[in-house]
Parts: C-alpha cells; structure tokens; sequence
DNA sequence: TTCTTTTATCGTAATATTGCAATATACAAA
DNA sequence: TTTGTATATTGCAATATTACGATAAAAGAA
C-alpha cells in the first residue's frame, strides 16, 4: 500500500529507519557533501553543483531540514544552509550503534 | 517522476544512498536486529516476530539478499538466513567514512 | 503418491517519492 | 514603485514502495 506500518516497529527501529531513508538519496548525499567541502554555508549553488532543477533541490533540502539535519538562515535574499551539528552528531551515535549490533560476535552462519 | 536520476551523481554517492535506502525501513531494521540477536540464522520466525504478513517479509528479505547484507542457506525444507560478514564490515566502512564528512572541522555556520 | 510445511512469486491496491514547470513569496536595489 | 534575484510552494505526471491474498514451488513426512 506503499505505507509504511510504524505502530508495529519499536521507537528505536523507526528513528534508525528515518535516518537511513533520508539518507537514501543520491541528491542528498551530494548536498551534504558539499556542505561539508564548502563549509560555510550554500543555497542556490546546490542548484548549479547538482544537476537538479531549483524546485528538486528545494525539495530535497526541505527533507533534511525537517530530520533536523540542516538548517538554514535567511542572509538578505538568499538563505545559506548549513549542518545542524548537535543533529548531525546524534545521527552518527545512533548508526554507530545500529552498525555495531553484530560486531560481538565472530560468524556463525548455517 | 518517482525515478532518481542515478546519472548525474557518483558511484559513491549512488552506493551511500542505496545503502541507506534498504535500511530506511523499520522492518528491515527488525530483521536485521533480530538476526543479530539470534545469532544463528532464521527464516519464518521473523513473520511471528515482526508483525507483517509473509509475503512482505520474504520481500524484504529479497531487498537484504540483494544488496548482499544477508545470505539465505537451504536447510532442509526452510531456508536459513544470516548476515553476510563481509558485505556488512564493508557497509560499515563506506557508512562511518560518509558520517565523518563533518567532522574535521568545527562548526561555521550562519 | 498425497499431505504438510516453508518460502517465493504474482498480481493488485494504496500510498510515497522524484522531478519539474509554473507560480508565489520575500527582499533588496534602482 | 518597479525590477531583479533567490527560494519556496503548488500541481501534476511518472515511477517506486509497501503490503497482502492467492498461488506456486520445493522438499520432507505419511
């Protein structure tokens, strides 16, 4: 039904999984890492970086605002973006801990 | 139009996202704590466990096998599913290296 | 062989996502 | 005010995803 049925998944499960699915697009990932390289912030820049036309990019960055990932000051007429670190930090504490659920024991497959 | 535009990114940014989408739903997550915590692989034990009907359970599984994080043995008349060791230390490199994007640096923002 | 169990696949319905053109909004400059 | 620039929102088309009932396939048990 392209619904996703969350009442029967723990908090935890679904945090992890809304990070991931955020996570989960090229376009997204590129607007990161250009965050990251560029440091100071950016807006319609991602537009020209990215070959994505301005609504997409739009779209994409409205996603990550609303995890908490980016946030974005307006600076005259532009709005510069930039990483939310305090969210950034607690996203990677949360897939540090998710990765690390099979690394105590050696495997022991059938 | 429902399509992502794989052309225009990286290979890397196209693995980082395809990753991050097969984990960007709780079931699969469940499935993939459950395996962990049983150590010893299941297979229609995660219909009981999680609460979703077996079809969509064996769908998911699909989506894990694909990618190569899980990896299903014959074992008499049910099939026995367990991670796939090395796909996983190597989802954990390509995860933990993009989570450190930021990090080299403090925060400037605007 | 037939029955049973287990898992995969097919088909379908409902909803979500992606992408963009058109348009709206906000604000600064002339 | 009008003009230009930057970004958001709306509306829509195309495709993807999620979920499940029905059914198929595989293999052991009776």
């Amino acid at each position: 039904m392209g619904v996703t049925k969350s009442e029967i998944f723990s908090q935890s499960q679904n945090d992890i999984a809304q990070i991931a699915k955020v996570l989960g697009h090229p376009a997204r990932i590129a607007i990161l890492e250009h965050i990251a390289k560029v440091k100071t912030c950016i807006c319609g820049d991602l537009v020209n970086e990215i070959g994505l036309a301005q609504p997409t990019i739009s779209q994409h960055l409205k996603e990550l605002k609303n995890i908490g990932i980016l946030k974005g000051n307006i600076e005259g007429t532009s709005i510069c973006y930039c990483l939310n670190n305090e969210k950034w930090e607690e996203i990677k504490i949360v897939l540090h801990q998710f990765l690390n659920i099979f690394s105590n024991t050696s495997s022991n497959c059938c």
